[in-house]
RNA sequence: CGGGGUGUAGCGCAGUCCGGUUAGCGCACCUGCUUUGGGAGCAGGGGGCCGCAGGUUCGAAUCCUGCCACCCCGACCA
């Protein structure tokens, strides 16, 4: 990492600001607060979440959806959770705009169109999920409910910063339901593992695990898990949470069970959740000054073959058989055949995509039966017979995986 | 909400203090030629309610008044 690190380096929020935008990631939106994931970051989000959904299946979960919308009654049920986020909810007051008779052409909120009761924009659904679950459970045979759901959740956060903390945030959240204190917390301790894993095996981002202290605790948790990461310029980011939440969910919507005992109890539950912020902290963890560096088991491209000077039809050629081994092995990879741009500014621009392995194949080369391969991490570059390379480029990308970790 | 700043082409900016040709530059975009192994060169071209509204003036991007938006620092980020 070329990047200088100090604790309060003023530039590397703009710094990161800079891979977010020329990465082609993400943008600003129009609307504030909210940013447009561009398809590079949202191959890169679906790559991760596909991961965290199948560790979360191998780990007994199973998926559901929930309305946007929570009715604010049931916001108010759990007090201690509405305070937290009481300060920055979207409400929806009304259900129709109409023509504005004042002004053509504008449309204005229909004032006969008012709510009798507001819905409050989902800043996180324990309260719609618990309001369910309540009807769901009845008897301890119910349990454990192991539920997961991905979704948009939007929080009016004053300051926003793409991917960190943006006004609208893609996420997913689990909510379980136990029928023992023991088995909530064994529950809310296996997904911090769970996320923990996730971080350093996937993202090569090494991660501490801890508990919150009670000030930075969720509102309405007994205990909250965590996860953070150490950033380049020497702070920290929340990477992942998982809550035990005691019975303060079931007493607020009276979720209850009956034991093997034929007695009344309340149910003991955890939620937890990791959201698009991960990919801010994947970006802050790995990228240099040359651009985004991304770990190959999460790239959306792991490998891009430039043609030199470009794609005639010999190169192209050799390039589709090579791509054909690699999609055997199970690599994605991809063949840059535009025409307009010289070779060099496409290298330039494969590595502020933060492509891991980039492969040159040039007449010259050709003559020689070698390409160039060249790894993003390191900037490296070295020639490998043709022959067999689709083998040199399994092992190269297995090891840029590893290199990364450490390097973290 | 308190303090500071900025609104001029898709992006980044100069011009505003001190009013005066047809509002300019870089990147990007379009056309052509030459190039092509580390972000090409030359030539030509397209694109502007100068944030909005009002005022002063022969004349406003520039001066005055009001409004709006955005950014930064704080408070906030369970």
């Amino acid at each position: 990492m070329s990047k200088e690190i100090t604790s309060r380096s003023e530039d590397y929020s703009q710094w990161y600001i800079d891979i977010v935008k020329k990465a082609n990631l993400a943008d600003n939106s129009a609307v504030r607060g909210c940013m447009v994931i561009k398809p590079y970051g949202y191959a890169l989000w679906e790559n991760m979440r596909d991961q965290l959904d199948r560790m979360f299946k191998e780990t007994g979960h199973v998926n559901a959806y929930f309305p946007l919308f929570v009715p604010k009654s049931l916001f108010e049920a759990e007090e201690k959770n509405a305070e937290g986020f009481a300060k920055e909810c979207a409400i929806v007051t009304h259900y129709r705009l109409k023509n504005n008779p004042d002004e053509k052409g504008k449309l204005m909120v229909d004032p006969e169109a008012r709510l009798e009761e507001e819905l409050i924009v989902r800043p996180t659904s324990e309260a719609i999920i618990w309001n369910t679950y309540r009807d769901w459970i009845n008897s301890y045979r119910d349990l454990p409910l192991l539920i997961n759901q991905w979704a948009n959740v939007v929080r009016w956060e004053m300051r926003t910063r793409l991917f960190l903390r943006t006004a609208e945030f893609l996420w997913q959240e689990g909510h379980t339901a136990h029928a023992t204190r023991e088995e909530a917390v064994a529950e809310a301790q296996l997904m911090q593992q769970v996320y923990a894993r996730f971080a350093e095996e996937f993202m090569a981002m090494p991660v501490i695990q801890g508990v919150k202290s009670e000030s930075e605790r969720f509102a309405g948790a007994d205990d909250t898990y965590t996860i953070e990461a150490l950033m380049q310029d020497g702070k920290a980011l929340q990477a992942g949470t998982s809550h035990f939440l005691g019975q303060n969910f079931a007493k607020a919507f009276d979720v209850k069970f009956l034991n093997d005992n034929n007695q009344q109890e309340y149910v003991w539950a955890t939620s937890w959740g990791v959201s698009t912020r991960l990919i801010g902290g994947l970006i802050m963890t790995h990228s240099d000054d040359q651009g985004l560096v991304l770990p190959p088991k999460l790239a959306p491209t792991q490998v891009v073959i430039v043609p030199i000077p470009k794609p005639a039809a010999e190169l192209t050629a050799v390039a589709e058989k090579l791509m054909a081994e690699l999609r055997a092995k199970g690599v994605r990879v991809e063949y840059d055949r535009d025409e307009k741009n010289r070779p060099g500014f496409k290298f330039a621009e494969h590595e502020m995509r933060g492509v891991p392995v980039r492969v040159g194949i040039g007449m010259r080369d050709l003559e020689n039966g070698v390409v160039e391969i060249a790894r993003r991490d390191t900037k490296e570059k070295q020639s490998v017979a043709l022959d067999g390379v689709a083998e040199f480029i399994v092992a190269l990308l297995d090891e840029i995986q590893q290199n990364l970790f450490h390097r973290a």
